[in-house]
DNA sequence: AATTTTTCCCAAACCGCTTTGAGGACTGGC
DNA sequence: GCCAGTCCTCAAAGCGGTTTGGGAAAAATT
C-alpha cells in the first residue's frame, strides 16, 4: 500500500519535473541532459569553432527539441549587448499621435527583427524625457536610439554624445550636418522644386500648409518655398501660410480660410497628405476645381492607407517614402553600433516630384 | 625623466577612470564610494524598511548625485521580472499598416511607462510569429504580451496559455468568452444600432464597408448589421457589401462601386474613418450630397488626425476611442502579471452612437 | 616511438544586481 | 550589570548565461 503510495507520488514529481522542465530548460540543465560542460553547449550553439561537428549538431538537434531559449537577460548581461534600439517619443503629444511615426517606426523594426534585435518603445510617463535617454545608455537597456522629429538646436543630440550612445537622427539640426549621425529628405529641395513648378505655371500667389516650424523638416520646407518664390522675385505672405499640427481638421480649416481670401492663392503647397485630406475638403465646398481653379502639391510619405496617385484627380506630390526613411536608419545605425570608430553617415535623400493632375497653368 | 613621464600616465589614467566612472558607476563602485556593502545601498535604494532612514537618504542622494543606474539587465536576471510587455505584430501586412494600431499602442504606452515598464515591439523578420512568443516567454524577455486583431479560432491564445505567458486579447475569439483574458467593444451592438438608426429613417438599402472579416471585430459588425436588417425583414445584398483593408483607396473605390449600381443603396456603413475618406470622395465625384442622397454612418476610433465631427456635413458614428482601450488593456494586463491568481477579466465596452449631420431620412 | 600540433572539452571566473541568513551595536527593562 | 529586543549592516549565494585559460586525447609530424 505505501508503496504503491510512494510510487505514485514520484510519477507525480516527475511529471511535475518535465513540465518544468519544458517550459524552462535552462544551459545548465541541457548541460546536464546531454553530458557536456556549459561551456561547450554554449559555444556549439552560439557557433564558435573550438567545438567538434558532431557536437555540435548534436547539441544543436537536442536544444531545438527540448524547446532550450536562453535567457534573455543573462545573456545580455554577459555580453554587454542589449540587442536592442529605442525609440523615446516626445512628451509633446502633438508628435505622437502622427501616424508618420508608426510608419517610420514599421520599417525599422522589420529590420531589427532580422538581425535580432528588439524595439523598444518609451512613450509618456512622468519621468523626462533626458532622463529616459540616460536610462537606456546607462543602464544599458539599449544599443544605440533613434532622434526623430529632431528640432532646431535639438539637446537630444548633445546629450546621446555625452553618453556615447549610439543613435542616428532622422533629419537634422538646423542647418548644422557635422558631429552626428543623420538621414534626411531634401526638404529644401523639394518644396523648392514644387514652387518653382507652380510659378512656372504662372502662379503668382503660392500658399503653404506647413508642419510646425519648430521642426527642422517642416522649417526646411519653408525655406525653400521661399527661396522659390524670391527667385521669381515675389515676396512671400503670412496670411497664405499656416504652420501647425498636420491634421485633416487643420488641413480644412486653413484650406477654407485661405480660399476665402479676396484674392485668393491660385495654388497651394501641403506638408502632408493628412493636410490633402482636409483641403479637398474645403476646396469641394467652395467648388473650386481643382487642377483647374487651385493647384495643390502636397509631400507624400507614403502612407499605404493614404494614396496620392488614387485621388481624382491624381495629386502632384513630393514623393519619399517614410517607411524606406525608417529601414534605412535602422540599418545605419546597426552600422555604427557594430563600427562606431568608422566616419559618421550622413545621408541626405533627393526627393522625386512627381507631376500628375493636381496642378495646372493659372487661370486668372 | 621616467618618473614625469610615469605621473603622466597616472593622470591619464586617472582621468579616463573618473571618465568610466561617472557613465557607469555600478553598485559595487557606488558601496565602496560610500563605504557600505552592496546590500545595504540595493536595499536603500529599492525602499526596503531594514536600512535606516539616515542612511537611505544618504545613499540616495549620493547615488543621484553620481548618476547611478541599475543596469537593467542584472536587475532583470536576479528579480526575475522583465518589467516589459511584448506587442507582436502579425506577419500579415495588411494589419501592421494600420494607423489603428500606433494609437492603441500609444495609449498602452503611456501606462506602462507610469508603472516603468518598457514597451517591447516586434514586428516582421524571419522569425515565425509563434516562435517570438516562446522566445518571449522562455527567454523572459518580457512579463505579459498583448494580443491584437484575434481572428476566428486565433492559435495565440492557445500558444500563450500553454506558455504561462500572461496576456489580455483586445478583441475576442470569434463567440467564446471563457478562458482567456480580454477587453473587446460591442461592435455587435455597434452596428446593430446603427443599422437599426438607418431602417428606422426608412433606409432599405443599405450597404456596408467593412475591414476584412477573419478578423472577429468585422465579423461582429457585419452579424450586428444583419441581425438589424432581418430584424426589419430585409435580406442582405452581397452586392451591397465590402470587406477588405481599410483604406482611402479601398473606401473610394467600393463606395463607388455601391453608388453606381442601379437600386443603389440609400445608405452605408463603414467600418473606419478611413474607409470615409474615400467614400466622401466617392459621393462627391458622383454629386451625391451626404446626409441627403446618402446617409452615412462609420465606426470611429478616434483617431486625433481624423475627426469625425469636423467633416461638412458632420458624421454620425459609433464611437469608441481605440487609444483609452489601449490604456485600459495595458491596466488590464499590468494586473494580470501581479496577481495571476484573481480571475481573468472580461470586459465588454459599450459603444455610442452619435447621430450627427450624415444621416436623414430616406429620400427616394 | 617520441614529440608536436590540433581538436575537443572543461572548471571556474565573471557580468551587476537582489536576497538570504546572520551578526554587531545599540536600546530599554529588570 | 545583564539580557532580550530592535535597528542596521554585511558577506555570500544565487540569477543564467559567456568567456578565459588550461588540459587531455587524438592526429600529425619527425
Amino acid at each position: 500500500m505505501e508503496l504503491v503510495f510512494g510510487r505514485a507520488i514520484d510519477i507525480n514529481l516527475k511529471a511535475l519535473w518535465e513540465l518544468g522542465q519544458n517550459l524552462f530548460m535552462n544551459l545548465k540543465e541541457l548541460s546536464q541532459h546531454l553530458n557536456l560542460s556549459q561551456t561547450t553547449v554554449s559555444r556549439a550553439l552560439n557557433g564558435y569553432p573550438e567545438v567538434g561537428e558532431a557536437t555540435r549538431s548534436r547539441v544543436k538537434t537536442e536544444a531545438e527539441r527540448m524547446g532550450y531559449r536562453p535567457n534573455t537577460h543573462a545573456r545580455r548581461l554577459a555580453t554587454g549587448r542589449a540587442h536592442a534600439i529605442g525609440y523615446v517619443f516626445p512628451s509633446d503629444r502633438s508628435v505622437m499621435i502622427d501616424p508618420l511615426f508608426s510608419d517610420f517606426i514599421a520599417g525599422a523594426a522589420d529590420v531589427y527583427a532580422l538581425q535580432g534585435f528588439e524595439t523598444l518603445l518609451h512613450a509618456g510617463g512622468q519621468e523626462d524625457e533626458m532622463s529616459v535617454y540616460r536610462r537606456f545608455a546607462e543602464g544599458g537597456a539599449v544599443d544605440g536610439v533613434v532622434v526623430q522629429a529632431p528640432h532646431v538646436d535639438d539637446p537630444r543630440v548633445a546629450l546621446l554624445n555625452e553618453l556615447k550612445l549610439p543613435y542616428v537622427v532622422h533629419g537634422r539640426l538646423d542647418s548644422i550636418e557635422d558631429g552626428y549621425a543623420w538621414l534626411d529628405i531634401d526638404n529644401h529641395g523639394a518644396f523648392h522644386k514644387a514652387t518653382k513648378l507652380l510659378t512656372d505655371l504662372g502662379h503668382r500667389r503660392i500658399g503653404l500648409l506647413n508642419g510646425q516650424e519648430n521642426l527642422t523638416f517642416a522649417l526646411h520646407r519653408r525655406e525653400g518655398y521661399e527661396k522659390a518664390l524670391s527667385d521669381k522675385g515675389l515676396a512671400r505672405n503670412p496670411s497664405f501660410m499656416f504652420s501647425g499640427v498636420m491634421t485633416e481638421e487643420n488641413g480644412y480649416r486653413e484650406a477654407k480660410r485661405i480660399f476665402q481670401m479676396k484674392d485668393r492663392p491660385t495654388a497651394l503647397l501641403l506638408s502632408s497628405m493628412l493636410l490633402v485630406s482636409g483641403a479637398i475638403r474645403a476646396a469641394h465646398d467652395m467648388n473650386l476645381e481643382i487642377g483647374k481653379d487651385v493647384s495643390l502639391i502636397a509631400h507624400d510619405d507614403g502612407l499605404p492607407f493614404l494614396n496620392a496617385e488614387g485621388l481624382v484627380p491624381s495629386l502632384t506630390t513630393t514623393t519619399s517614402s517614410i517607411r524606406a526613411a525608417g529601414s534605412r536608419v535602422a540599418e545605419l545605425l546597426l552600422e555604427r553600433i557594430e563600427k562606431p570608430e568608422t566616419e559618421l553617415p550622413r545621408e541626405l535623400w533627393n526627393v522625386d516630384l512627381i507631376v500628375r493632375g493636381s496642378t495646372g497653368p493659372v487661370t486668372d
